[in-house]
DNA sequence: GTTAGCAGTCAAAGCATAAGAGTGCTAACA
DNA sequence: TGTTAGCACTCTTATGCTTTGACTGCTAAC
């Protein structure tokens, strides 16, 4: 994006900032006599107004009618986010209900994921979207199979960021150890290998293997089968896990029920969400507006920050407003949250080496 | 409740009846031409207005305003209700896809609540609530403790329907094999004890324990410290999970935003919640309007069913909607998801000895 | 008991008017 | 050249009034 923009005079600048501001907390068109009072009681509004037709041709405000008052335009948020950002406050409370969370974390990926929306859209009084991105990149530590009473198995694979769990049928006729035994072997086999990687090269291991433990491969199979199911359903739905979508009511440009279900809708559709977070988005990044890929999003903001592991996006997270969204509040809610999953994956590489005693 | 109403002639039954149904379908007052066009063509209009208007004295119907059509009344749908049950049309489609959830069940009771929530709101298009009610007085059929290489370890409880799971701090100090000895320690005393016997007898259960696996008591501690926060947070949140909240508005009736919300507030308070599912409901049975106890939903209509395991409600399901709601679909719903689950059951009961021989 | 017919009622829609909030523009001033 | 006062202009919103049309209630006759 070339920078050919004649740049604004500080004075400009001040209002412009002065205008989004007031229209994020009001959210009623900036009247040159608002911005009068908030930033510049020594100038008349006549002037004042010369300076918001000015930033109007410029494109970073505009008028909804003649006479209104200017409501800023995607470019006038853009400008106000990049001058905003890295002077982020920490919202205490926010922080605090996100910390506590993570205190009582859960160790199934599939919960934590919920978890991580609620609590972010409770913090943030804003729909929060979290999409699985790289769930097969994610690195087998420990895999265990537990049979159950039912007639049914639990698979249970440590990863280097939580646990998966899915079901799978057992076979009566195999006992007890061997699921213990195969469980050894597959995590001896598979230890740092990828989800991917496993259910890709598990065909072949299960034809090389010794024939001694040949009745292991029925297991393998089975277990196989499983992942297949899971990470199809991952895919299917995209790995998409929507909270706190009726917040969304509360803002006043969506009181109206028709829009603001129209927008939930595209939440809960894998190929729209995915097309928005295609981009991975290491640090708290924003889509604005008209910025967003998607037609029926045009008129929201979106917060962003994925959660990566050795820099793969694991998950991303993303925050759906009005374009009046308080951005402050929202960054560093997500900011906070993204830190907070490092700090997991710290604690969980400390215990590596405890782990590989057995 | 005594009887001492004057029963309806034949003729005003079916008007009501006619009345009631036309409702349901249209949203809109009930004409007394309407009625004329759908039952009785041989009739006047005039004389449908006579029997309206007895019908209206006798408090089935009401009148929103003079020169407005009629409008049903808790006791007309009460009525309405009453004369359909027993006589419920399984709808095809809802049933297939209520069906196919339980093909994948979960093993996880927490997680196969969320799916039911799901499944039915999805079916029936309105907002569904399902609240653990005995959550404790699950049976016990197999404990297991896994030690994870994070420093934590899963607790997995195996009941007579479903899987309870949470997470424990491990200590480094003990062997991986003390935690299997434990497991089955724990399954051999406590099998066939509910949760809530286990939780109340280990204390006891430890002081009496023989010295030589005293090692254990450690382990058993930290077990229950981690059932009680499990069911300590579920109690706190009521054990309460409602899916499709907003579906809510789709419906005309809260299409008002306001309305809505108070609603789905409503729907996730567990004190009122608690309230409207107090009594047990072995059969599917309706709460109409003013015979809803929570002041907030006196113009709504609640259908509910428990699943029972041994005569004892585990859960309770509750589908929320307006008192124009679909009662026959909704009955229907529930019905199928009520047989579906004890289907489950028996398949767990089959599978029961087979886990008693290691 | 049933019915035709007519008067009466009320909600909803349409229209005109008035009020009010802001801007744009011009002309004058520093 | 930048700033300002002042006034005309625009457009939204609120309000009241009127009309329309859909129903019912009631009466009198069958």
């Amino acid at each position: 994006m070339p920078e050919e923009e004649i740049k604004l005079s500080e004075r400009k600048q001040k209002i412009l900032l002065v205008a989004v501001e007031d229209y994020i907390q009001k959210a009623s068109p900036i009247t040159s006599s608002a911005i009068q009072h908030k930033y510049a009681k020594s100038l008349s509004t006549a002037t004042l107004r010369n300076e918001l037709n000015a930033l109007e041709a410029m494109g970073y405000l505009k008028q909804l009618h003649t006479s209104s008052g200017r409501v800023p335009t995607s470019k006038g948020y853009r400008f106000y986010v990049n001058s905003m950002m890295g002077d982020i406050p920490l919202d205490k409370k926010v922080l605090n209900e996100i910390h506590q969370m993570f205190e009582k974390r859960t160790v199934y990926l599939g919960e934590m994921v919920g978890e991580i929306a609620s609590v972010i859209s409770k913090a943030t009084n804003y729909p929060t979207v979290v999409m699985l991105k790289g769930f097969e990149k994610l690195v087998i530590k420990n895999v265990k199979i537990i049979p159950l009473l039912t007639g049914q198995a639990l698979i249970l694979i440590e990863t280097n960021s939580g646990i998966i769990s899915n079901s799978m049928e057992s076979d009566e006729k195999i006992p007890q150890q061997s699921y213990i035994d195969a469980s050894n072997l597959l995590t001896k086999t598979f230890c740092n290998s990828t989800v991917s990687d496993m259910i890709k090269n598990m065909p072949k291991y299960i034809e090389k293997m010794d024939s001694e433990v040949k009745e292991f491969s029925t297991i393998f199979t089975t277990v196989i089968k499983s992942l297949r199911t899971l990470t199809d359903n991952l895919t299917q739905k995209g790995g998409i896990t929507a909270r706190g979508e009726l917040k969304l009511l509360n803002t006043p440009e969506y009181s109206d029920p028709q829009k603001a279900k129209q927008i939930i809708n595209v939440l809960s559709n894998p190929n729209e969400i995915k097309e928005v977070f295609s981009e991975d988005s290491a640090e708290v990044s924003f889509q604005i507006g008209s910025e967003i890929p998607v037609e029926e999003l045009k008129d929201c903001s979106i917060a962003r920050a994925d959660y990566q592991v050795d820099g793969k996006s694991i998950a991303s997270i993303g925050i759906i407003g009005p374009q009046r969204m308080d951005y402050a509040k929202i960054a560093s809610a997500l900011k906070f949250v993204v830190g907070e999953f490092q700090n997991l994956k710290a604690l969980t590489h400390k215990e590596e080496k405890e782990g590989d005693k057995k």
